[in-house]
DNA sequence: CACGAAATATACAGATCTGTCTATTTTCTT
DNA sequence: AAGAAAATAGACAGATCTGTATATTTCGTG
């Protein structure tokens, strides 16, 4: 799926580097420059990999999708075969990562923001990100048995994405164990 | 309350110039040139009443979130006296919101976003019209009966960022009524 | 070792960014 | 009409931005 170019140790290097800087300090805040000069790379190296600083992110976008949904889910299978319990591994995991260091929101919201246009590449890219997690939830949610699993699935994309933000701007991990607790109510009356 | 600057056309011109420029394009996105050129304004004038681009943005999201809060609570307002009417008409307003000419997301999620550094003047400025707002929700769930106000009020708040999100990326206003659905649900069990 | 690919340093272009300075003109008030 | 306040034009500083050009050096592999 992601094997159309070739693996590089200085490009994921590069990817790497940006990807920190970028999710620290703002996708357009954040220079062409400063990621070299913090890889310790040079920008010819950096240009014959990506055609610009916007397939830069684009293809990091792609790569922190993939990682984001393999580890998401990774917790999901480690929650055992009770659907329930696999539905609420979701807002566990969530809790573990806004716990974690360097947590700032979610890249993909604040790729939505800095680039509002709905139109624009990388706002493209980041809500594909969103559909495939409400994808993942759609199934989690049919599984256990939920009558409309599709409207059961975009209620609890609201619910994370509105409880990123809050952990995001508040830096603390309580907002997951809120939007856990409203989605065991909402699975109750949605399997009745 | 806001009155610690004198009213001046000029001033107000720039600021409806810079809110316009800044919400569909983004706040880095734009820069002082962009806002003077386009508002048909000297630099120096917009350096007279703003000490720099910050101070410009710290003042448009205070103005922002007046205006937004005051057209809320006239909708709620316009519900009548029953506090579940009351309650829903917050989501009805968003729906109204999401249709709008130009929607493009909520500024102050974007905001956050943008500056996504908690200590950032602008990051703080952003979540205090969050915090204004879950505080308006707790009022009216308290009203309606609800046994856990404020943490209604939270929930209720996520389901609203996260339909804003969806609101935005998809151009569309069925996010507004799903949150609704989901509102109207949570009421009844936290009324119960 | 030798060849070709990859990465390097460095300079550069041209645009854009925020903010300052100065001198002039307009506008408002009295 | 006169004086004060506000706004103007326009140049300028100094930094930063993305992307290109060129010539050299490093490196992996046959």
């Amino acid at each position: 799926m992601s094997a159309n170019v070739p693996a590089s140790p200085k490009r994921d290097h590069l990817m790497a580097t940006a990807w920190r800087l970028f999710y620290r300090d703002g996708l357009r805040a954040v220079g062409i420059d400063t990621i070299l000069a913090e890889a310790g790379v040079a920008k010819m190296t950096l240009y014959n990999h990506f055609a610009s600083k916007e397939e830069l992110i684009l293809a990091i976008l792609e790569k922190r999708d993939q990682e984001f949904r393999a580890s998401l889910l990774a917790q999901v299978a480690a929650a055992g075969p009770d659907p329930v319990q696999r539905l609420l591994a979701v807002f566990d995991w969530h809790e573990g990562w806004f716990g974690s260091e360097a947590f700032k929101g979610c890249v993909f919201i604040r790729a939505l923001s800095e680039y509002p246009d709905p139109n624009h590449p990388i706002h493209l890219a980041a809500w594909r990100h969103k559909v495939a997690v409400k994808a993942a939830l759609t199934d989690l949610c049919a599984t256990a048995g939920a009558k409309d699993a599709a409207a059961l699935a975009e209620t609890l994309s609201f619910l994370l994405d509105g409880a990123i933000v809050t952990a995001h701007a508040t830096e603390t991990t309580a907002p997951a164990r809120s939007a856990r607790a409203t989605a065991a109510q909402l699975l109750q009356l949605a399997a009745a």
